[in-house]
DNA sequence: CGACGGTATGGCACTCAGTACCCCCTGTAA
DNA sequence: TTACAGGGGGTACTGAGTGCCATACCGTCG
């Protein structure tokens, strides 16, 4: 029923748009009561993201049986879920996509979609860094940094209207988050030298960025 | 007459809640019609954040001139122009932001204005980082990482009722994205020498993060 | 002085999203 | 058959937002 509704409805988005098409249309062409379009579908946007609350709490349930795992790779990973979710219809979420960047209402309504994943991703981040410093302003932050740099791969995989390899521009942008606070053990690709007020490094060029900021980071005893 | 309006709103939200006011009931209150309510704000929530209109106008005016700031540093000085804006009403604010916090249409439009803004530093960074490398990517994320910083250290402030210092809260959380991906030029506080496939690095343990940063990702030849 | 055009405001009527309330239909148990 | 429960339908209402027109004010021109 809140499939034969929601496809009725993004049907009639397309050919009428989302402001022309009233809840009445909607109801008359899946052959339903007014009523049942709002006990499915809280508001008429919630139509168009019908498939987010259940991606939502995916992506919790990952975060909760993530507690071992590098907290910036496990928000991440959870980006990623997300990621999954768009690419699985793909004719549809470049549809959706163009519909949403058109309706000035369907962007706000995203957004506050989008800022639920991400309160989603700080909350976790907040309690691995718990006891580290400024912990609840550096999980907002890197929450912030990879829900950003998800949506400009995504954004531009959807712009390309789905060709293309979406997760290895995820990966890449991704990548660029964790190379300014990626927080791994680091590993033998860089060592530091540890004196009074000078530290000494040799560091690969083949190592990572962020496990050399890593280890300057905690040679130097900075935060 | 905007003003007029704006303080008959946020009077009546105060008393009876946002909600159970009626644009009615504000227009009443302003005596005023009807009518001249919606041609001073788009929609009810518009009377919450009357401001904000000119405090974007005014980061972009700070924006557009600019041009040969480095542009971190420019991003984070547009974001206190929006702290200021908070900081010269203390009550208001702190009103506006109990408010906001209880009501979920507002939270959700504060989102839609946040947004602005963000896209307003995103747009800017995108026309400084034009020739670099994932330009337009590295431009939303740090515009998010800013903007994320920048509320996190405002809505504390404003949790604590408007007392303690603003500004300092928000140079500290500021100065942890610069951390991430400051890229100022770098002085005499770190040095690298250069080899095949093997840098090795001098650093001194007063230098700040950021410019070590800085000289190891030009060392390594990363972006 | 009066006619005139532009601008700011008020009033009225309308659409439509969202809600409260009640009804009906259907399936199940006694 | 009655009793009951629950999913769905229908109706009427509130209130935001819009379009249209009337009105009042104000400076200018004849």
């Amino acid at each position: 029923m809140r499939e034969v509704l929601a496809k009725a409805a993004f049907q009639l988005f397309l050919e009428r748009g989302f402001e022309q098409t009233t809840v009445d249309d909607i109801v008359a062409r899946a052959g339903v009561g007014r009523r049942s379009f709002f006990r499915y579908f809280p508001s008429k946007e919630d139509a168009v993201f019908p498939d987010h609350e259940s991606c939502l709490a995916d992506m919790t349930a990952f975060l909760e049986a993530a507690d071992d795992a590098e907290p910036v790779d496990a928000v991440c990973d959870a980006a990623r879920i997300v990621l999954r979710m768009y690419a699985t219809n793909p004719e549809f979420s470049v549809q959706r996509y163009r519909l949403t960047q058109e309706v000035p209402g369907l962007r706000t309504y995203e957004l506050s979609v989008v800022r639920r994943y991400e309160r989603t991703m700080a909350g976790y981040l907040r309690r691995r860094y718990a006891d580290a410093e400024d912990g609840s302003l550096r999980a907002e932050v890197i929450a912030a940094a990879v829900v950003a740099a998800h949506n400009n791969a995504l954004r531009s995989w959807l712009r390309s209207g789905g060709e293309g390899d979406a997760e290895a521009a995820v990966d890449h942008a991704l990548e660029l988050v964790r190379n300014g606070w990626g927080s791994a053990a680091a590993s033998g690709d860089a060592g530091a030298d540890v004196d009074d007020d000078v530290v000494v490094m040799v560091v690969s060029k083949r190592a990572p960025m962020w496990r050399v900021v890593q280890r300057v980071e905690s040679a130097l005893g900075q935060d």
